[in-house]
DNA sequence: CAGAATCCTCAACGATACTG
DNA sequence: CAGTATCGTTGAGGATTCTG
C-alpha cells in the first residue's frame, strides 16, 4: 500500500481487489450473478436496476475480460447471450459478506452522525 | 443490492462499507494508521505518498465523522495533532485481508490478460 | 435481443498558494 | 505544524439514439 511495500499502488492485492468491484455497478452486477446463478442480458439489466446498456455491456466485457464473469452466446435468432460468475468470481462472495457484516454494523453507528 | 433487498442502495451494508473505504485515499490512510497504531498528521502523509493536504485532511475529517478515525489534539505551539484507527477501524482490517487474498490470486491470472 | 456510438455532466481529485 | 482556499482538470458514468 506504501511505498516500502509496493513499488505502485496498483500492485497491492487489495487496491487491485477494489479495481475489480469498487466501481458503481460492479457489485449490483456480480450480486444479480450470484443470486441468480445465470442470466440473459436483459435479464441481468433487469436486475440491475438503473443501469444503462452502455454502463452494463461495457462491464461486462472487462468483468469477463478479468475473469469475473463468463459470456456464453448462443448463435440463434432472436440471439441468446448468458451470463454468470466464473469459480473466481464466487470465490469473491465471502470476503464481501464479511465486508458486508461490517459495513452493517457501522450503518448504526454511522448513519446518525453523518 | 436490488429492489427485491434494499429499497435504496445506499440501503446495502456491502455498498456502504465500500463508501467507507472505496475511494482512491482510504486504504492507504486505513493501511498507514493499521501499521503505525498512531501517527502525526505530516508523519502519516509521509506514509501516504502523494497526497495532498486537501485531499488528507479532507479525508480524514470525514472518516472521523464516519467513526473510523479518531483524532487526537494536543494544545502545544506548535501544535500537535494525532491520528489512529478506531476499534471499528480496526475490525475492518480482517475482511481487507480477506480480499487482498482474493486479489492476490486474481492479479496472476487477470494481470496477463488485460 | 443484445448491444454500439455519440455527446455531455459532474464530482473527485490535483496543483498551488496561503494561514492560525 | 496542521491545516484552508481557490481554481483547474479528468474520467466514470448518464442520456439518447441507432443497429446486426
Amino acid at each position: 500500500m506504501n511505498q516500502s511495500a509496493y513499488k505502485r499502488k496498483e500492485d497491492c492485492p487489495l487496491t487491485f481487489a477494489l479495481t475489480l468491484i469498487g466501481s458503481k455497478w460492479r457489485l449490483p452486477i456480480i450480486w444479480a450473478l450470484w443470486k441468480n446463478k445465470t442470466l440473459r442480458y436483459n435479464e441481468l439489466k433487469r436486475h440491475v436496476e438503473g443501469i444503462t446498456n452502455m454502463v452494463l455491456s461495457q462491464s461486462l466485457k472487462e468483468m469477463e475480460n478479468q475473469g469475473l464473469v463468463v459470456r456464453r452466446q448462443y448463435m440463434e435468432i432472436p440471439p441468446r447471450v448468458e451470463y454468470s460468475l466464473t469459480k473466481a468470481g464466487e470465490e469473491l462472495v465471502p470476503s464481501l459478506e464479511s465486508l458486508a457484516k461490517w459495513g452493517k454494523g457501522m450503518q448504526a453507528t454511522v448513519k446518525s452522525d453523518v
